[in-house]
DNA sequence: ATGCCCAGAACCTCTGGA
């Protein structure tokens, strides 16, 4: 089975550009996030044609996550509990989607982004990965055989060397020691990432800017990941970057990352 | 060529993205 994550940035633009890679790329399962479309703005028709079924949470023109499966989609749940808002009168944002998908129970996140160190979105983006790991943590507690995929667009360069200069990010969001913390207590929490596992080489990248020839000079961020329990570590055998997918007119600018996982 | 921001809402230029 395979199982991928795809910041596809905007889904109505680019519905049948993901459905092609749905079927040339054989992906059973595909997180999709920032669709930034309300849920009856969805282009259900162009994947439901392809055999995939769609759950999706989206209230607007911003953020937006979905998930797409040909192996079934069921108990699936809009935001995770605790999940906390943004503003003034803080209101749960569409940025998280959970259903179960052939035996594996995937979380498609789109993790707050920060915006700036000293604004209030900074302090949400912390919040947010913490809450969202104590979730993660109970649900290991509570099944140490669960087969759990968080897979998404995580917003924190974890690695110095996950950016084409880190000093250019001197004093910007992603690369702050409390969201690297952030992100690495995942691994505390009994997941394993595992893009990393398969491919550890440096300067690899899943995102490149749409500004200034980004992508052709491979001036690039890696921003999207898969956190998985341990015992569906275990069959996960191999994992791909799709950089094809950024080629082109049209493209998103982050790239799908696609887990190989064998039958158990 | 992988090629010099893009999408959405609204309607003109702004917001948000990283």
């Amino acid at each position: 089975m395979r199982i991928a994550t795809w910041n596809i940035n905007s889904v109505r633009a680019r519905a049948d550009r993901a459905v092609a890679w749905l079927e040339q790329s054989g992906t059973d399962v595909l997180a999709l996030q920032e669709t930034k479309c309300s849920d009856d703005k969805f282009p259900y028709s162009v994947f439901e044609a392809a055999g995939y079924e769609v759950a999706h949470v989206g209230y607007h023109q911003w953020n937006g996550v979905a998930i797409v499966s040909r192996v079934g989609i069921e108990d699936v749940q809009a935001g995770f509990d605790g999940q906390p808002g943004f503003g003034e009168e803080p209101s749960v944002e569409a940025r998280a989607i959970g259903a179960t998908c052939g035996g594996v129970r995937v979380w498609s996140l789109y993790v707050p982004h920060g915006r700036a160190v000293d604004d209030p979105h900074y302090a949400y983006k912390l919040d947010w990965l913490a809450r969202l790991r104590e979730q993660a943590a109970g649900w290991v507690a509570a099944d140490p055989d669960a087969q759990i995929a968080l897979v998404g667009d995580w917003n924190v360069i974890p690695l110095d060397t996950d950016v084409y200069d880190v000093a250019d990010f001197a004093g910007h969001t992603h690369v702050t020691p409390a969201e690297r913390e952030a992100f690495f207590a995942f691994e505390r929490a009994g997941y394993t990432e595992v893009s990393r596992v398969h491919l550890p080489a440096e300067h690899t990248y899943t995102y490149w800017d749409y500004q200034q020839l980004a992508f052709p000079k491979n001036k690039g961020l890696r921003i999207d990941f898969a956190w998985v329990t341990a015992p569906l570590a275990d069959r996960v055998s191999s994992v791909l970057i799709d950089r094809e997918a950024r080629k082109g007119k049209g493209a998103s600018d982050h790239v799908p990352v696609v887990l190989e996982v064998e039958e158990r």
